[in-house]
DNA sequence: CATGAATGAGCATTCATTCAT
DNA sequence: GATGAATGAATGCTCATTCAT
């Protein structure tokens, strides 16, 4: 008779997060509002606050859960023996729409959106500042591990300090990634492909003096 | 019956977008009000709108003017005959703060804090997106230009094209600059002297094979 | 098909009523929440409906029986042959904590609050101000019945209309009770001694002129 | 050209004051919103922010200047050399409407329903605490005061402690007072003699034994 | 020029109550 | 009996903007 279904609770929240997620990305943190949010989830306003005590915890498993899915996938990519080719492959997969063409588009312009309104956030959100920093810091040592590994293989330059090479070679990518923002006229795979050439230039062993 | 004096007109115009400035800073596009810019500018509220239409138009006037400086800043350091020195000083002017530290460390965090806001809210506002595009077209064609200068006289790889090249090369600094946000932790020096190898090996001829 | 326990079902409500009472006395009639009385009486919000139809019943409810309790212990204390004696016998219980002190102020200190609260409410909610009155209208007429009684027996001044007398009586005490909220820095006793001082000197035969 | 007129600015606060007394007095501090005191004092419910950080801001003027005025009433009514006559006046200016009779009957009953409420709150705000406290300790001083003169001239009995004495009278007074809202079918004429008796055997000297 | 009074829509959040299970 | 999901109106408060002076 009295049953607590946490499965159904969970997939609302899910479903919560994904309406929040749509909201945010066309209006901004601020910008969106719970009205709006609870519109595009199709419940009452009053409800959402059975799933999420306020706004910005929502804020936070939004960004918290979209960096795991992230991280996720970066761990995928880099199971490559070279950490270059992996590199590129997650470049590519991260700003490039392969199949469903309209929709694709759509949902990755979303996720470029809501990435820079978090490191904005982040600036003066001191929990946001955590959550960004704790998946940067993560990803940034599975590429550091990657790039070691790869050094003792001789497949990258032995001189370079995978940490600190890293680092830059993430926030490479990201500054990349931010293009779509700044210059939208220019050609993705061109930017790509230019890409890559830098981090070869960057890794392979020899280059360094 | 006398005219308003439009050179003093100008100078409160710009008294009030650096008040602007500090709030958006701290608080965000959306999160400064207008009374408390006219509070740090030290007007009424409703004298504001004898300089700005509204709300908007002062962060459009801000990222304006902000972008301005920062080109021409770009433009000055950009003369130097050597395009691999050139942007190694303006990374380090951009990153550190030389002389009077605590004071400089704010303003340098508020200019970044600014950067990734303006960029965030170019995603949703197609008037803020054109000063972005329009700024950072200028700056490219600026590095591009000394990219092929510097290929004519041999200094850089001649294989590169320059306008990608230098779409790659700001967008990398671009991303190292926003580690402050996100990996504030990281030691700013080694991060610039990595970057610094990063260029050098991406530009250096006979790298490219 | 069986029938609902109506002992079982008495219990639970008492056990409501006394979590809301515990509520009430915090936060107040409007700013105790129903569903804070659920947690305090740990059962789910829907369910509190099957034992009162609003919170409105459940103020009235939680007030007659408080009343009830009060003019029981009122009834036992007046047994005394001599109503001076049995008024400061009540005076001291109704403001003394004798044993468990801690726990014990704490509930005197709500008794107090709910009373207040309850006036107050009586002020602008017809139902409440019918329990008040008619609990005043049964305590008055106990001690109007035994300031009757004393008088026939020459204990005390057999000028006084006892009703009013006792209307008056009453008041007095009631508004000594309040002054712990009003004035806390006043020790206890001290008042306690005066109040008796002035009970004696009011009702002792003779001193009316 | 640009002028602050304080005077103005003041006025506002007071018709703001005056309304949401009005408005407490019917629904109480809790039930009273904001825009119904905006309607009653016909102002938009952003503008009662110009005038008022908060409803507790509001609300604590509000104590606070009626207990002020209570105050001066209670001062200028203890200028009588006989503090038992002074006390009878200040009772039946406070609980009769002399002139009037509609209107001011209204006043009445909505001052003691403030007074009621306002110790209510006293329970559980301590800022409300501390005004209430405040005031009535001034209360208390100013007839501790006149008690002992008329000790000294031998007009009350000089084996009472002033303070104590003038804590319980005022007590006993306010409990009085509440009676309108406890048992309104008594005739306030009658309980004004029987207080008046009470104040009088309490205080007259010979009485204590 | 310059002020601050004034507006009214909008915000995040709370709450008493209902209902399907 | 008993649960917790669901509602939607209401609350205190903020804000960009306008306007009389």
């Amino acid at each position: 008779m009295r049953k607590i279904d946490p499965v159904k609770h969970e997939q609302k929240r899910r479903d919560i997060l994904e309406a929040a997620g749509r909201c945010f990305a066309k209006d901004g943190f601020r910008g969106a509002s719970i009205s709006s949010i609870c519109s595009e989830a199709k419940i009452s306003a009053g409800h959402l606050y059975h799933y999420f005590a306020s706004k910005e915890a929502i804020i936070e498993a939004m960004a918290a859960t979209g960096l795991e899915h992230a991280e996720a996938r970066f761990n995928h990519l880099m199971k490559s023996d070279n950490p270059i080719e992996g590199l590129i492959a997650e470049i590519e997969q991260a700003n490039t729409q392969s199949c469903s063409a309209q929709q694709h588009q759509i949902d990755m312009r979303a996720k470029k959106q809501l990435h820079v309104d978090m490191l904005a956030e982040a600036g003066r959100n001191p929990a946001m500042a955590e959550i960004v920093n704790q998946h940067s810091t993560k990803i940034r040592g599975m590429l550091a591990t990657l790039l070691e590994t790869a050094q003792k293989r001789g497949q990258i330059d032995q001189t370079l300090d995978p940490d600190l090479a890293a680092a830059i070679l993430l926030s490479a990518m990201e500054g990349v990634g931010n293009m779509t923002m700044r210059d939208p006229e220019l050609d993705m795979k061109k930017k790509l492909d230019m890409l890559s050439t830098l981090i070869k230039r960057f890794l392979t062993p020899g280059s360094g003096k």
